[in-house]
RNA sequence: CGGGAAGUAGUUCAGCCCGGUGGAAUGCCUGCUUUGGGAGCAGGAGGUCGCAGGUUCGAAUCCUGUCUUCCCGACCA
């Protein structure tokens, strides 16, 4: 009996189970840099599948594909005074542009004497260099509207980092739209909210809540800022998705004015949005157990495994042959097999393995299956299995896979609602906050409240939503902490 | 960036207090037997003890610095 080590369990230890299983499943480790991680390719196949559906959706938009620099000149990120405010104090610098031989030993030094006459920021995010280029795309209203979008990676300086969840260097999406009238821009930042909202809930099944933030949780030069929030397993909120509109702040900054078509100058109105690695990290810890990774079909690299038993090489042989023209169907039908023909580890080991690393659909053949026309069926996301006939088996996968992913979709869904409730008082949301769970209370609509309930309880509003959430009613009432007046309730939740 | 803990074989850890040629388990390699829920036996390879200085005849062990990770704060997606 081997003496393999175990997860944590969830119960345990919430924290120590997300970081041993990101690992332990082969989706990213520590780098040699602090901070930074190295996605393996395991993990990168599910960022690959997350990157190609959204990049499909956004081309259904409109939108193309764009790639700006890295680097960007600091004057630039000054340029927007909120913009600069919010991001100054996480940039990475670049200096020099040289290094020379250490004059005093061993290894290479930078070199002095190639001071950069300007600093260069490494990114945090890029509508300053967007709409410095911009300002040259742009000159009638024929040119509108502009729908860019980039595939790349960001950094942000933090001070504690999380595999996944925060990391120094992330990869993202951002999109940046210019438009002629503040209506559209204004439904774009909405339109793209509900693409998130649909890519989160039908591929990656986390159901999220559509909202707008409050003041204090905005994007540093936006004038509104929406985002999907979703709920952990451990009933902490993550934001999984914002999207920007940021008014006329970057054409202004930037100098990026059109002529009309009633031939007048007028200022471009601006919306940006973004989802990251972070969603990984939302993936992980809305449908994993203490067993390993759970999949959503839509987006695991493996979605059914073949564990053949066999002793012999003839036993194999046989057993594939029986299943070759079946996994050929499946195949064709766009399903992504893998068949574990490799006598290293016993069928076992790889039983235990593939759960870890969360494949929806484990088919196991032996010889009696083999003698009996049968097939077992394993679900990962129930643990179950059954043995079935290999007749018509081939349509019993394909809603079987479509099955699991709606199901993980439904138990996080359930989820979220058992851990969501009204609070009412601010004495009972201060016991109720540290239950977790989102928790739905009236607010006066001002910082000021905002921020006493963050210092006191830690809970932040994660959202106004858009829409009452399932079996609530949008309701006026008088705010928990001061009584005041406010027209509908928000979501508050201690957040990742 | 403050407070705490830790860095020794691929991995998990012992050894450190009290300095004297580095251990276990697991993993890896080879062979045989096994294979329907993390196989067994036998043999083998594998470490400048995070890095840099210092003390000492001699440092994994003592001292100083530094880097990284984890936990708690402050900050943030």
């Amino acid at each position: 009996m081997a003496n393999f080590q175990k997860l944590p369990s969830r119960a345990e230890d919430y924290s120590k189970w997300y970081n041993e299983l990101v690992v332990k499943a082969d989706l990213a480790e520590q780098s040699a840099v602090r901070g930074c991680m190295v996605i393996k390719p395991y993990g990168y196949a599910i960022w690959e599948t997350i990157q190609h559906e959204l990049d499909r959706r956004f081309k259904e938009q409109g939108v193309k594909n764009a790639y700006f620099p890295l680097l960007i000149p600091k004057s630039f990120l000054s340029r927007e005074a909120e913009h600069v405010e919010g991001f100054a104090k996480e940039c990475a610098v670049v200096t020099h542009h040289r290094l020379m031989n250490d004059p005093n030993g061993k290894g290479v030094v930078v070199d002095p004497n190639a001071k950069l006459e300007e600093e260069l920021i490494i990114r945090p995010t890029s509508e300053t260099i967007i709409w410095s280029t911009y300002k040259n795309w742009i000159s009638s209203y024929r040119d509108l509207p502009i729908l860019c979008n980039q595939w790349c990676n960001v950094m942000r300086w933090e001070m504690r980092t999380r595999l996944f969840l925060r990391t120094a260097e992330f990869l993202w999406q951002e999109g940046h739209t210019a438009h002629a009238t503040k209506e559209e821009a204004e439904a774009y930042a909405r339109r793209m909210l509900d693409v998130y909202a649909d890519f989160a809930e039908n591929v990656m099944a986390i159901p999220v809540v559509k909202g707008v933030k409050s003041p204090n949780e905005r994007f540093a030069g936006a004038l509104n800022t929406y985002c999907i929030e979703a709920m952990m397993q451990d009933g902490k909120a993550l934001q999984a998705g914002t999207s920007h509109f940021l008014g006329q702040n970057f054409a202004k900054s930037f100098d990026v004015q059109f002529l009309s078509k009633e031939n007048k100058y007028e200022y471009v109105w601006a919306t940006s949005w973004g989802v990251s690695t972070r969603l990984m990290g939302a993936l992980i810890m809305t449908h994993s157990d203490d067993n390993g990774l759970v999949l959503p079909p839509h987006l695991a690299p493996i979605q059914i495994v073949l564990v053949p038993i066999f002793k012999t090489e003839e036993q194999l042989n046989a057993i594939l042959n029986r299943m070759n023209p079946i996994l050929e169907k499946l195949q064709k039908a766009g399903v992504r097999i893998k068949v574990d023909t490799t006598d290293k580890y016993t069928p076992g080991y790889k039983f235990a393995d593939y759960e870890l690393k969360g494949v929806p659909v484990r088919l196991a053949m032996g010889g009696r299956d083999l003698e009996n026309g049968t097939i077992e069926v394993a679900r990962r996301d129930t643990l179950t299995k059954e043995t079935v006939s290999l007749d018509g088996i081939e349509e019993k996968l394909l809603s079987l896979l479509e099955e699991i992913q709606k199901n993980c979709y439904t138990k996080a869904l359930n989820y979220r609602i058992a851990n969501t409730r009204e609070c009412n008082s601010y004495e009972e949301f201060k016991e109720e906050i540290k239950k977790g769970g989102f928790l739905l209370c009236h607010w006066d609509g001002t910082p000021e409240t905002e921020e006493r309930i963050k210092e006191e309880t830690k809970a932040t509003i994660r959202c106004i939503p858009l829409e009452a959430l399932p079996g609530y009613k949008e309701e006026p009432g008088v705010c928990m902490v001061t009584g005041k007046p406010s027209p509908r309730r928000v979501v508050f939740a201690i957040a990742y």
